[in-house]
DNA sequence: AACTTTGGCAACCGCCGCTTA
DNA sequence: CTAAGCGGCGGTTGCCAAAGT
């Protein structure tokens, strides 16, 4: 445990809200371990970030769940399984609304006593990247130097050979962010089907990606790299 | 009306990975 | 190189309101 002893747990008083929000709105997000002292909260550093990103963050969706949300979430919780569900796609909501979301609606439905013939589909489902990756500029295999198999190991499980050309920007930056955010100047591809709502899965493949086409239901790589770890045996959008 | 069950959600806990000293 | 600190995530719990009996 971090923090004092003694520190208030349960449920936030309107009176904690307007102290840590005031503090958030003064000092900025982040550095946690500071949140406390600076706004007088006797509360653990965690509590005061989840309380402000659950709930006092200014752009949080109130509302229920869009049926494209909802689609959103079903799809890429296929794809990716539990972890690093599609939390960080939809914007305004937060980690929370969607573990609850899912926990309380979808997996039921596709977990169920009901839902035994879905789930039994869904477990044919090969993951092929449980763990998305954001490459941070400092690990030594993207600095240059001849990458460390301990430095994979530690950066990603499911790697068996280091990168020789990781798509990196200069910020580093999660494949899935690149996935969904449809950034410009990227060139298009023509991986999915019917183009309605691809445009931001194709910028995922940019030049520095091998070039991929689809055959039947499997992406086949063109030619040999680093980067054939990334091939999907999944179609996203007949999930 | 009273009691029980169910559903939704806020919050906590434990762990992991990255950064930094 | 290593350990401590910190941020973040997934799993789980507990409370409360709504629905059902």
């Amino acid at each position: 445990m971090d923090g004092p002893s003694e520190v208030r747990k349960g449920a936030w008083t309107r009176e904690e809200d307007v102290l840590l929000r005031t503090c958030i709105e003064k000092y900025g997000e982040g550095k946690w371990h500071q949140v406390p002292f600076r706004s007088g909260l006797n509360r653990c550093r965690k509590s005061c970030r989840l309380r402000w990103l659950n709930y006092l963050r200014p752009d949080i969706k109130r509302r229920e769940f869009t049926t494209d949300e909802v689609d959103l979430i079903i799809r890429l919780h296929r794809l990716l399984g539990n972890r690093q569900a599609p939390k960080h796609q939809l914007p305004g909501r937060t980690s929370n609304d969607v573990k609850n979301y899912w926990n309380t609606h979808q997996s039921k439905k596709y977990f169920g006593k009901a839902g035994k013939d879905v789930a039994d589909k869904t477990a044919k489902v090969t993951v092929i990247n449980t763990c998305p990756r954001t490459f941070y500029k400092n690990l030594s295999y993207l600095k240059g130097k001849a990458a460390k198999e301990s430095d994979v190991q530690s950066a990603d499980h499911t790697l068996s050979k280091p990168y020789s050309t990781p798509p990196l920007s200069e910020d580093g930056f999660s494949w899935l962010d690149s996935l969904f955010s449809g950034k410009e100047g990227q060139k298009e591809s023509t991986c999915f089907r019917d183009g309605s709502a691809n445009e931001s899965i194709s910028s995922f493949w940019d030049e520095e990606t091998p070039a991929a086409t689809k055959v039947g239901e499997t992406f086949l790589e063109e030619k040999e790299s680093d980067w054939n770890h990334f091939s999907f045996d999944v179609d996203l959008w007949d999930l």
